[in-house]
DNA sequence: GATGCATAGTATCAAAACGATATATAAACA
DNA sequence: TGTTTATATATCGTTTTGATACTATGCATC
């Protein structure tokens, strides 16, 4: 479950362009998928070469013209066969709490900053679920709801974790951290 | 905060081989930081290069030569700067979501092969957290104490969220799949 | 007595992904 | 007038991934 596999998976909502997926993985798929341009136009182009999308140019005046893919049958198939053949995994990738580990070896005041960070960030992505859902809340496919439930879940409790917790980082002084 | 950085990170609790920082990997790092030895080695490499380790050579017999990493009071001074001038991220790449995105392609039975998949992994995570709280529950760090409980909080929401949301995804059939 | 697997250890490589940047145009805004 | 935002595609060096190779011992299985 790569980029094109997720690219060829959007595609069956309609045709789209590679900035129009970028933006739906800036929107919904925000808290579990991050795809950049780097990412999403090679993923098109790979998907377009083994025929699993067509691409029709969609010229437009002053903006640069539009590619726009559409999944293929065959395309479709492959998608299909992808979801079904796989134990898809759930990495997370935290230099938070990394740099936590460490909270030891920081000055209080610094380890205080990065957990008020942390939590502005969590606000901004309960602020985009809170969007999500206004925005298109009935004709949602079951695992839409579910996905945006699950970012939900996971946010709310991670700020819960945080304020309860975050006071036995303060706690703990090291006497010199000479360990050499 | 890359895989060198946190490898200089874990220098900080003395001399260790790459051998030794992947088994740190896959024990205490590993809900929330995975790292192969295509990245330990060039990272260990790269460090050692810039001075900020030291690396012994320790002969043994039979096995390999170990090359033993110890860290600078450059890589001291290093690290601290680093951990204290960034903003850490914390992200997740979830296939397991990205799957559920499109469950309304899937056959019913796949999708709760999937889900109940998930739950096993969430078990196994579940049984290395109460290994390492065993294994040395005294004299740790705070912070190691805080992330170990981070990633215990997350399971268990997890797990929860999906026992209590699994039935939605089997509710809202899909007539005909054939939107192209 | 051979095959296979686990442990101990270092190392490399192709493919994938990341993150930043370049390019071009127009509208809105200060 | 100058800056930002939006629309759109594209590239490119660096990092990461995931698998594999290599050496060597020991232990269990066939």
């Amino acid at each position: 479950m790569d980029v094109k596999t997720v690219c060829l998976g959007m595609l069956t909502d309609g045709p789209a362009s590679g900035y129009d997926l970028k933006k739906e993985f800036e929107s919904s798929f925000a808290h579990f998928f991050a795809a950049g341009y780097g990412s999403i136009y090679p993923a098109l182009s790979s998907l377009a070469e083994d025929g699993l999308v067509d691409c029709e140019l969609v010229p437009q005046d002053g903006k640069p013209d539009r590619k726009v893919y559409r999944i293929t049958d065959t395309g479709r198939a492959f998608l299909l066969e992808a979801l079904e053949n796989t134990t898809p995994c759930h990495k997370v990738r935290s230099e938070f709490l990394a740099t936590m580990c460490f909270a030891h070896l920081m000055r209080p005041e610094v380890v205080e900053a990065v957990l008020d960070n942390r939590l502005a960030d969590i606000a901004r992505y309960q602020e985009l679920f809170r969007e999500l859902e206004t925005s298109c809340d009935q004709d949602w496919p079951a695992g839409a709801e579910f996905v945006l439930g699950f970012g939900k879940a996971m946010t709310a409790a991670m700020e819960t974790y945080i304020r309860d917790n975050r006071h036995k980082l303060a706690a703990k002084p090291v006497a010199t951290t000479a360990a050499g």
